[in-house]
DNA sequence: ATGGAAATATTGTCCGACAATATTGTCTGG
DNA sequence: CCAGACAATATTGTCGGACAATATTTCCAT
């Protein structure tokens, strides 16, 4: 089974992230260290390492003592965070656009496959196609640094974001949005495609604090 | 020893932190498990998680078989992180100008502080200040995340912070292209404030990227 | 000097153990 | 029946040792 270069914490941690992913294990919920010790039949040393990794990247959360549990966030910590995502999502298409203007070919192409997704109803192709979007955008900022930090800030609020998207018809309004910002781009404007970014983030937090009340954690106190 | 409640690995976190703001290990140099298990009288285990979390806040760096060393930035790894850094500083200033407008006591106070270690040429107490000055505006903007993001961000760059103030008497532009923020903090001026602090941010990455070649990292290949 | 093989050093992972702490279950008195 | 105290259990925190996998260094032959 360790045919890629991956060590066992590399195998250990992308199984939790895919069980997160896949809905098997919620938000709130505890991971002990034995069970998952024995169930993937690694050492309580790997499976330890990889909580410790997973906490530090925003998808678990710790506690002395009390083991890690799926992060959930409060209401609060969603507006936070997407005061952070508006900031420096905009600061990633700023950078993007000079490089996405001369070479807008992909960018395009993956415009007219989540529109397609979206009128198709495949919602997985849709979040995949999302991803993928975000993804290229931070890569031709060409800045690893603030790819890295976005993508921590992303973990973090995966599971609301899948929520909001399957839930409601916003897949449209989405690309909508998307448009706003792919035109921005490929006419080289970087002023304005930041700012339609920053509406988007902005929309996108909107949509995930209209959720109800049991997906977010209760205050603290 | 372990009259607080932190941990042994708390402790070996902090005799790191330490031994890389005083200056005992320089960037560049690796640490080995064996090493600080034996120096630190604890075992392996603990001195690895410690290794991993400071990797993780961007500290220490971190190849696999290779063990850690403390990390030392490339010119454009540098900037980089100075253009993540002057739109979340911009962001911090723009958050916490609300608060601080109605209590500015211990802002000025600080500000007179740093002025004072300036004059005197106390460049332990100046930096002091420095760090508490952000400090506080981090914690004025009233969003964890924000602060927390950016604490990471900060560690990496400790060192040649220091070497700048330490080497040039760049303390007093410091001194007054602080005087302009918290003149319009003081003001009430949110946008004023932030357009101030993004020139500071941008400056101290002018002064950085003014220390000589070996204080970075050679490009990779 | 140089390329490559052997020796060494270091990390990656496992196991087992036990103390420290948190969680759960039980009992008792009201 | 409830609340609080106490005991039993579960889980994490740290330790020590072991050995394989990989990287680094040493050394030899050319």
């Amino acid at each position: 089974m360790n045919v890629n270069a991956v060590s066992t914490v590399d195998e250990v941690t992308a199984a939790i992230v895919a069980a997160v992913r896949a809905g098997r294990i919620v938000p709130g919920q505890r991971l002990t260290e034995a069970e998952y010790s024995a169930r993937l039949g690694v050492s309580r040393s790997s499976v330890r390492e990889a909580f410790r990794r997973l906490t530090s990247d925003g998808l678990l959360d710790f506690a002395p003592h009390r083991g890690v549990a799926v992060r959930q966030l409060t209401r609060k910590e969603v507006d936070d965070l997407f005061a952070i995502r508006a900031a420096l999502e905009g600061l990633v298409v700023s950078l993007a656009t000079r490089r996405l203007h001369a070479e807008p070919d992909e960018l395009v192409t993956l415009r007219h496959e989540m529109d397609e997704a979206a009128t198709a109803g495949d919602m997985n192709r849709f979040t995949g196609g999302n991803a993928r979007f975000h993804a290229l955008l931070a890569a031709s900022a060409d800045n690893p640094l603030l790819a890295q930090t976005l993508t921590r800030l992303s973990n973090t609020i995966y599971w609301l974001q899948f929520r909001v998207l399957v839930d409601r018809p916003a897949v449209f309004d989405t690309n909508r949005e998307h448009d706003r910002i792919v035109d921005a781009i490929v006419a080289g404007d970087a002023v304005a495609a930041e700012a339609a970014m920053r509406d988007h983030v902005e929309r996108s937090r909107r949509l995930i604090q209209s959720l109800s009340d049991e997906h977010f954690a209760t205050s603290p106190a």
